[in-house]
DNA sequence: CGGCAAGTTTACGTTAACGTAAAGGTAAAC
DNA sequence: GTTTACCTTTACGTTAACGTAAACTTGCCG
């Protein structure tokens, strides 16, 4: 059962981030990573836990945010009130997601029409420069 | 002619943001409104401008690049090199959208199984309490 | 033994995106 | 004619999410 374990910096490099923000993560207790004397000895699934911050800034939740989803992938331990408060959140990140696809959506809509606006501009500049040539 | 105008508080109410916000896009260049003296009057464009804004915020870009997708969506005026330019960021843009499409995905998975999990734990307590009583 | 590489803590610095007064101008309403 | 409801500018305050520097320990290499 001698499960892979990281240094802060092996994670650091893997992910792309500094060691900095995962001691910072840590601060804000978002990890509770072993310790072996005062090293930092890392697992998988704080390696998950990572993950899941990073694509939740990639789409703009905010480190708090991120936090609540990591206590939703938690084992639950909670009593039936907090299992009732988890769902509405979860209800509550779920309509988030979906206002995002459609922002999303509208956005690569007007990213066609720009792209198209460019691609008109580009194609007059030729024909100037076809007629001087 | 007469086109349809507003306040920075009419827009504000209807836009859900403070006339503050408002006044600080303007004062990164995002917005320039007309005035009547001192007082800004903003045309159906601005409204679009701060909707753009809006929504780039709701899937997490930053004012900058907010602002730079309001200038792709700008009237053409650049040069040859510009447009390509321009294509670049429109291509990054699009490459960042489909990533923050996987990105909402993986969560959408997640929460599915967060909820389960969630329901799983009810239904047990559920049994307990069934049990006691 | 000297030194470097990687780890640690502590603490101040920085940027973005506004919030929050303060101090005042204008115009309709009472 | 003054209160009310807007609008304005100027400017300092605030929070999030780290960056960066200092000062120190620990283990291994030559």
């Amino acid at each position: 059962m001698s499960a892979t374990t990281y240094s802060i910096s092996e994670l650091a490099r893997e992910l792309d981030i500094t060691t900095r923000a995962i001691r910072f993560y840590e601060e804000q207790q978002m990890l509770c990573p072993e310790r072996r004397g005062q090293e930092r000895i890392y697992t998988a699934k704080d390696k998950v836990t990572l993950k899941l911050i990073l694509r939740g800034k990639r789409i703009g939740f905010s480190l708090a945010e991120c936090k609540e989803l990591i206590e939703l992938y938690d084992p639950v331990h909670g009593n039936h009130k907090q299992l009732h408060t988890f769902m509405a959140k979860i209800a509550e990140r779920r309509a988030q997601l979906q206002q995002q696809l459609l922002d999303i959506e509208q956005m690569q809509l007007e990213l066609d029409t720009a792209e198209e606006r460019c691609l008109a501009a580009l194609a007059e500049t030729d024909k100037k420069q076809t007629v001087i040539s």
